[in-house]
DNA sequence: TATCCATCTTGATCGGGATCACATGTGATT
DNA sequence: AATCACATGTGATCCCGATCAAGATGGATA
């Protein structure tokens, strides 16, 4: 699959450079565009009213983050670069006017949306599942478990001591393996 | 806001009446379209191992499911009608070709899909609050309330005991006001 | 009218995850 | 080398939601 963003106008992406801990942007903040990462990670988050945090998603080498706020006004969540890289800030004017004008385009970034679509509710899914130990043996083989357990705790709903003990038992029964501290991976 | 579908030739439609109890599509089966409900009430579930039911959707009166299908080959979910009237479905091929006409018609469906990202983020953070008072008072307020408690609990991750539970102290504190058996409302 | 059944509602008990606390390891910075 | 911040781990305790159980209510159906 090539670039979908080849037939954008060359005015239409920015590179920034971003280091650990870095903010993208803000909740409640008017849009500029979509991002893509170009190297390091950033990770969408938001803040509950209790002051824990959310994560709602993670992006990586060539990940898509902010995709539907090409079509809103404000961001609905915060960008925080957790590995210093930089990203490609794609403006949203551009999305929408080479949408109008490539139909291939066009149907390559509905598509990408389609996709979000189902990534959500596949999620939604495996929130659901209630016994910590499964959710996160799904989580792990579902390709969760690519940080911190920290991390993979506050976008599972659980708390990283729960995630600690949870991956401690599934390593005695066998069904991981700790392959070293804060390193487990599939049997 | 004009029908979004407008556009599409006369043979993309189809009306199909539906009971209660019914299934317009399971789990796997080869997707063939998305559906706008015309009257009555459809859920998109998906059952766990478990046998527990979740649900991931609830569309009323002109409310579409299944538009992520459309870029899929088969459904991810169950389509079940809670309340009997009728359904239009629209099949996935004319979306697409319409698509590739209608610049108009084609941004709306791609708008949809945003929507309907946001729709989920907004969702998988209301799931994320670990009170079960406070999880349920932040559904009612986003609306999610317009069925029996048994389905709000499938949709927030609750047993309907723990719903109707923490209903009666919401009442208690004087933050909702029970109407009548089943209905309760915002005070 | 009688029956059936899903929803509604409440009670008692139990267990798992949250919470609090603390020790250790590790990479970055100075 | 010393410090710092943070991830990693583990233990003790507590509480809230799950689970099991049972009764009440009301709408549909025969």
């Amino acid at each position: 699959m090539p670039d979908p963003f080849s037939p954008l106008p060359a005015g239409a992406c920015r590179t920034i450079d971003m280091q650990k801990g870095d903010m993208l942007f803000r909740q409640n903040q008017p849009t500029s565009g979509l991002y893509r990462v170009v190297a390091g990670c950033v990770t969408l988050q938001r803040t509950g009213l209790g002051g824990e945090t959310l994560t709602l998603h993670r992006a990586v080498l060539g990940g898509l983050f902010a995709e539907a706020s090409v079509f809103s006004a404000t961001y609905h969540c915060d960008a925080i670069c957790t590995e210093a890289g930089s990203v490609m800030k794609i403006a949203s004017a551009d999305i929408v006017s080479t949408m109008q004008t490539d139909r291939a385009f066009s149907e390559g970034f509905t598509r990408l949306l389609a996709v979000q679509v189902q990534q959500y509710r596949a999620h939604i899914e495996l929130l659901a599942i209630p016994s910590a130990k499964q959710r996160i043996l799904a989580a792990v083989q579902a390709g969760y478990f690519d940080a911190p357990v920290t991390e993979l705790a506050t976008r599972i709903n659980l708390t990283h001591e729960a995630c600690y003990r949870a991956l401690r038992v599934l390593c005695d029964e066998g069904l991981m393996i700790r392959v070293g501290r804060g390193t487990y991976m599939l049997s």
